[in-house]
RNA sequence: CGGAGCGUAGCGCAGCCUGGUAGCGCAUCAGUCUGGGGGACUGGGGGUCGUGGGUUCGAAUCCCGCCGCUCCGACCA
């Protein structure tokens, strides 16, 4: 893209409604603009971040054995009447009546739509397990909207519900997405740790919280450095993984156990604050059984699927990356998430040398780089780039192109280096 | 849902108390200079002052209603 082309409005100012630090550099870099309270249309830039999550996310949901679906966000009312939950769910769902006075909802959650469906599609225990999962928009009406992107009442979240023959197969599955959570955070680049938490709303008796680790998070967090050590994307023993990552002391400030907490050494004691980017249940047959979802069995008798539910919220992300990921100058993107591997910085607009380096660079990344081509000083364009967070910068003024040479700038670290182009491209490319 | 605020140019704000020509900075447009950390100068454009009513000769300003948004607290992917 071309940034004199493209859609990034970015502002000097922080707008005066943004208080936490990811909602002001999101709304400074141009990545969303609020249209109502807790509602947010994604710009470009932000848009490429939560496409980008969201593919890492499908990617390791299918590597669990997941399947994506895609269901809509407009649901039925009669179908939550059947779980019960139409009318326990109160004022957070959004109640909508059509033309005909038929009640529907915007789907804040997926359970009752998706046990519905398998309800008509499978038959058999020979059909079982399955995970059908989706990446769809959700609407919760919060009582306050705040924090950006951390609580929107709209959000996009991926959700995954496992449907098993048996508790045994149920926290099979549980296992997995464990597994598949650790590696998604891992992939993008952030520290997330699973926390033993209440099941809520949903219910059920067995349920993690995913918590990313940033100074400005809503929970306490108190766990055993352990888990700074570990390696989900090379764990190749589920159960070993699995085992790992519920004995390793984690707790939110609402579940903290003093007498737990004191028998670990005082060096591996972490504390810290955490937002919530996912959480993991098992829950039986509670929706199976309440929505009469029953299937053959073996013995030819019937019985209720085991089920779990798993959600990431992916926008929630974006805004709990950049909480755990920025500095004074801007955002400072993990390589595998930035919208754009790197920014070209033309130091020189108009120098002819200087724009066909430029030009030859900005062509061999296609839609991979950012080039901005405005008629802007080097300040102008290094404060944007710094802001924008793009993980490299390859910065072209008129005496280095001459000599086909590029400085390289890395966002994360400052440092930088002198190289002739094909080098220097090369390093980006990693 | 309790409490507290705020709506004036794209953004940040002043003006309101004490009614009388709607202002500042940034951004934007044109031009000149400048050219490695948000540069300078000159000139220009942009406003139903959230909205409806009331008081008044006259309302951004005073009064009432409504709408929207934010913050603190209780609740939550």
């Amino acid at each position: 893209m071309r940034l004199s082309k493209s859609l990034i409005p970015t502002l000097k100012e922080t707008p005066a409604e943004a208080q936490i630090v990811s909602h002001r550099l999101m709304l400074r870099a141009g990545m969303v603009r609020q249209m109502a309270s807790g509602i947010y249309a994604w710009l470009p830039l932000g848009q490429r971040v939560l496409a980008k999550i969201a593919q890492i996310v499908r990617e390791e949901q299918d590597a669990a054995g997941a399947e994506e679906v895609l269901m809509p966000t407009i649901q039925s009312a009669d179908l939550w009447r059947e779980s019960g939950r139409y009318d326990a769910y109160g004022k957070e769902m959004l109640r909508i009546t059509d033309r005909h006075e038929r009640e529907l909802l915007f789907g804040p959650t997926n359970e009752e739509m998706i046990t519905a469906i398998m309800r008509d599609s499978i038959k058999s225990y020979r059909e079982l397990p399955q995970i059908p999962y989706h990446i769809q928009w959700k609407f919760r009406d919060e009582v306050r909207p705040r924090f950006g992107v951390l609580r929107g009442r709209e959000f996009l979240m991926k959700d995954a519900y496992s449907f098993d023959l048996d508790r045994e197969g149920a926290v099979v599955a549980y296992k997995k997405m464990m597994l598949a959570y650790m590696r998604t955070f891992q992939r993008i680049g952030i520290t997330a740790i699973p926390m033993r938490a209440d099941t809520g709303q949903i219910g059920g008796d067995l349920s993690h919280e995913f918590h990313v680790l940033a100074p400005t998070g809503e929970s306490g967090v108190f766990y055993d450095a352990a888990f700074e050590a570990g390696d989900a994307t090379s764990a190749t023993d589920i159960e070993a993984f699995y085992e790992q990552m519920t004995t390793i002391y984690a707790a939110t400030d609402e579940k903290h156990d003093l007498a737990a907490w004191d028998k670990i050494p005082a060096e591996r004691k972490r504390e810290g604050r955490g937002i919530e980017v996912g959480q993991i249940f098992y829950f039986g047959t509670k929706y199976s059984e309440a929505m009469n979802f029953a299937v053959t069995g073996p013995d030819g008798q019937k019985f209720f699927p085991e089920m779990g539910s798993y959600g990431i919220g992916v926008s929630r992300l974006v805004g709990a990356i950049i909480e755990a990921k920025h500095d004074e100058a801007g955002i400072i993107w993990p390589d595998a998430i930035a919208p754009f591997k790197a920014a070209i910085l033309n130091l020189r607009q108009g120098d002819a040398t200087t724009d066909a380096l430029c030009e030859k660079i900005y062509a061999s990344f296609g839609n991979e780089a950012l080039y901005d081509d405005r008629e802007e000083r080097a300040g102008a364009k290094f404060a944007e780039a710094d802001l924008l967070g793009h993980p490299w910068q390859i910065i072209i003024g008129p005496r280095g192109a001459v000599n086909g040479m590029v400085e390289l700038k890395r966002r994360a670290t400052g440092e930088r280096f002198e190289l002739p182009v094909e080098e220097a491209l090369a390093k980006v490319r990693g």
